[in-house]
RNA sequence: GCCGCCGUAGCUCAGCUGGUAGAGCAGCGGGCUUUUAACCCGAAGCGCGCAGGUUCGAGUCCUGCCGGCGGCACCA
């Protein structure tokens, strides 16, 4: 990693030395009265070619580029919101300054006093009259023109990714966009934002394996959080109605261009509701994000968005029937009768071969937003049964691009019920279903207190930000994704 | 875990059917007062991911390993 031939690192120390020497501090502590470029720039908009301005402004980033003159140079400035192109004039600054100038390395971070113009061709830029280095960059930067390609580096030091591309840097700012856009949407509902345990005793929420750690003082193993479901809906018997949490949830599985093992989620909780509400409150979200970030993808994400029966969804790219093959026998039956699915059997039980069905012949096929609703109760252990139809629950994934990004239901709130479904989980798990769910007793006895009628939804931000920004994969839109040592 | 593709200078990339490694940018020295991937001159910089093997000779062919990407599996 830091294997750069040593001449390029030992000339950038020699100029660290020779600074030093002349008495400017390397790395100065501040700069107050600094403004945004894309503010400089947006106060300039329209002058003509060769025009000046007596206004004045301090810009301060990193050194990106220079073209340099002898006694005149051009020089480029990046901050997080632009780019500003600098002129060092020779009688301006100084014979002195203006070496002091030129001596600098692409990357040092730079302050600037300069006044506005336009150059000869209408480039703003600003006539350097006074600047500072800010810190010393000690590292060659990525190529100036070509910035950081390769995949591998730009992930592992995303610092790179950030500072030689523009787009890794919007891309972020969209992300936090859509964070805060979200934050918004939930707050100006009447939502209450929450914080509950990542480190907890007993995991639960998901169907998924956890990481696990452990506590010293307590002498005890505790679990990263899987998902913020139990203590959230925990939070709506004690009576704040409408709560979500964001933040990162722990998953311990393989990586994938969908799956990161730290990921953010956001679940919200609203009493008096069930799934047909938390299906509009996922479109009008969504569509608020879409809004917020200027959404121009390949997507139509405008609400409604069809709501079709997981039944319905398999029957129509499968042919299988799954409700007139209810039991595992049958369903295996069908899938080996038909032409149009073929799937890994194995002793796989019926849930799960419905879920394959989906996985495998519906999500891909799925480009513009959709509800897949009415699922299978032995796939969902914390869903309420549906009011009208036999042996299914009142759930909705949504789907977009060909993958799952929110999962909702009206939630189970009969605790008898609930404990029954712990009881199937638990012997789930001693067949060896390792992502069967602990018993929570706690959590049953919280219901026994009594919990509204609520829907409850989780959307995962990282697909969201996938979606929004066309990437394909998640660790596009991770800045530190998980890799290998 | 399995399959395929990839790994050459700090960065971006060439390198044919095996003949002993190059360019641009960056860096170094010099020139240049309106450049825009500035330009011009000069001198440098590569154990070709790692380890073996085949061969007179390996960046190039073979095997194993490491890492990345994609897919499958696992998994929401």
């Amino acid at each position: 990693m830091s294997e750069e031939p040593s001449d390029l690192l030992a000339a950038r120390r020699a100029k660290l030395e020779r600074m030093r020497e002349q008495g400017v501090d390397p790395f100065p502590h501040d700069y107050p009265g600094v403004t945004a470029i894309a503010e400089v720039a947006a106060a300039h908009a329209g002058l003509a070619d060769g025009e000046e301005t007596d206004a004045s402004y301090r810009v301060a980033g990193r050194l990106a580029a220079r073209r340099g003159q002898g006694k005149m140079a051009f020089l480029d400035l990046v901050d997080r919101s632009g780019r500003i192109q600098l002129q060092a004039k020779s009688d301006v600054l100084g014979e002195e300054a203006m070496e002091r100038l030129l001596d600098l390395d692409l990357g040092d971070l730079l302050g600037v006093d300069g006044t506005v113009f336009a150059s000869r061709t209408g480039e703003l830029t600003l006539r350097v009259t006074d600047f500072a280095v800010l810190a010393k960059s000690l590292r060659p930067p990525p190529d100036k023109h070509h910035g950081l390609q390769d995949v591998e580096t730009r992930q592992r030091r995303r610092e790179l990714d950030l500072m030689a591309n523009e787009e890794a840097r919007e891309l972020f700012m969209t992300r936090a966009k859509v964070i805060s856009t979200l934050r918004g949407y939930l707050d100006s509902h009447g939502f209450v934002e929450v914080e509950t345990p990542v480190l907890q005793p007993l995991y639960g929420g998901a169907l998924a394996r956890p990481f696990t750690t452990h506590h010293n003082a307590l002498d005890r193993e505790l679990y990263l959080r899987i998902a913020t479901e139990l203590y959230l809906k925990r939070c709506v018997v004690g009576g704040l109605e409408r709560v979500y949490e964001l933040g990162k949830d722990f998953r311990n599985e393989g990586l994938s261009t969908k799956h990161n093992p730290e990921f953010t989620m956001v679940e919200w909780y609203e009493a008096y509701a069930d799934y047909s509400d938390a299906m509009a409150r996922v479109e009008q979200a969504v569509a608020a994000v879409a809004g917020a970030v200027g959404y121009e993808g390949e997507y139509d994400l405008t609400p409604p968005w069809p709501r079709i029966a997981l039944a319905q969804a398999v029957l129509d790219e499968t042919g299988i029937d799954i409700r007139a093959n209810p039991d595992r026998e049958s369903l295996v039956a069908a899938i080996e009768a038909s032409d149009r699915a073929e799937l890994e059997v194995e002793d796989h039980a019926w849930p799960k071969l419905v879920d394959d069905l989906l996985s495998k012949y519906v999500e891909p096929k799925i480009t513009n937003p959709v509800f897949i609703i009415d699922y299978p109760v032995e796939l969902s252990p914390f869903a309420k049964r549906h009011r009208s139809e036999e042996g299914l629950v009142e759930r909705f994934e949504a789907f977009c691009g060909g993958m799952e990004f929110a999962n909702a239901f009206s939630e189970l709130n009969d605790p008898d019920e609930q404990r029954r479904r712990f009881e199937e989980q638990v012997r789930l798990g001693e067949a060896g279903d390792e992502e069967a769910q602990p018993y929570d007793e706690g959590y049953v006895e919280a219901l026994e207190q009594g919990m509204p009628p609520t829907a409850g939804v989780g959307l995962g931000i990282d697909r969201l930000v996938m979606i929004m920004c066309g990437k394909s994969s998640i660790r596009e839109v991770v800045l530190f994704p998980a890799m290998r040592d």
